[in-house]
DNA sequence: AACAATTTAGGACAATTGCCCTATTTCTAG
DNA sequence: CTAGAAATAGGGCAATTGTCCTAAATTGTT
């Protein structure tokens, strides 16, 4: 594999995932993608030979990305509250693409779950990596056999908050509920300390 | 319109409406609906000249079977919190469709804000009729001016659990999730009754 | 410069899509 | 019973889909 074709097949996956994420997995067509990356549908053929090919690139990388984040966030910040603010900030900062298309990570899953699609398991390691660093969080915060109940719950309230943001086009709404799931944070965290 | 038109066409609607709960709106061709129904695609046509059509009248169905169900619970039960509980019992009535498919609604909407589909503020109307019924029944309980708030973030807190019990296909956090919604409802009453 | 491997373009493929038309059957009203 | 309306079937339309193939262009190595 030569570097050229590194960054094409790199760019023909952001763009595929751009798409999935603006118009769905289903709705998005090779054609859509390969005239988004500015080649030919021969071309982007010969870097992918199938849509399940792309689809599967496309989730690992989002994993991947995923990965690196949380493991940015377990360095760089030392108090787990703090972390878990961070992920509640998801929200606050892609509040606009929420806005318009949804959570990228909840809306594929439940469209490949509709699909019937096989690598819809796949698609669920995005969420099982966060509820699971979640859990770890909570964790270290002095929750014990509810960390990862309360980590699902969190998962849920994020995943409720940008089908409404996107239902409704309202970004207040987002804040909102962002500012009451930091209450709630501290409720959890204080019951707990004591 | 003969009478046998019209139970036709509301076998159409039927169908095509479980069909697009199923695999979606944009998955479903005029082909599926027709075959589920046992007709042929000319016949269907007939009926529905559109594919629009055919999803505007499934719309049409489902907000005044929603319409229908709120107006029931309303004559039906005098206490608003009876009432509000009856609402989050949807989740526990219909736990294993929402673990293969999700929420109707929600899921709906995201597909069509996906689409960029002209439709989809006529789906929205499946969310603000329940927004509004329940801010009606909120204010009843005493709540002011945050009642439609409280009324949103109820929707939100639904939409995630339906995301979440999709994804995990997990009917266990389903349950976990409606007893501490009905937790966190009684704490909001006895907040504002006070 | 010459050659092989990689990369690209463009077209062809069967299948399916939403949509439309027409011929036939079934029903109903007089 | 019969004429007209309503309903149904089946085929056909152009466009698009995912997939595949082959020929040309580009690249890198000697």
């Amino acid at each position: 594999m030569g570097q050229k074709a590194d960054t094409l097949r790199h760019r023909i996956v952001a763009e595929a995932d751009q798409l999935f994420y603006e118009q769905g997995y289903e709705n998005t067509s090779f054609s859509n993608i390969a005239d988004a990356v500015g080649i030919s549908r021969g071309n982007f053929y010969y870097h992918f030979k199938t849509k399940d090919e792309i689809l599967n690139a496309v989730i690992a990388t989002r994993v991947s990305d995923i990965k690196a984040m949380l493991n940015q966030w377990t360095v760089e910040y030392p108090d787990p509250r703090q972390r878990i603010l961070h992920y509640i900030d998801i929200l606050t900062n892609n509040q606009e693409n929420i806005k318009q298309h949804g959570c990228p990570i909840g809306t594929l899953c439940t469209e490949l779950a509709k699909l019937h699609h096989e690598m819809r398991r796949d698609a669920n390691q995005m969420l099982t990596l966060m509820r699971d660093w979640l859990t770890t969080q909570l964790r270290e915060l002095g929750l014990g056999k509810e960390a990862k109940q309360v980590a699902m719950h969190l998962l849920a309230r994020s995943q409720g908050i940008a089908t409404i943001t996107t239902a409704f086009e309202d970004q207040v709404f987002l804040r909102q509920e962002v500012k009451r799931l930091k209450l709630w944070l501290d409720e959890i965290i204080t019951q707990h300390v004591i």
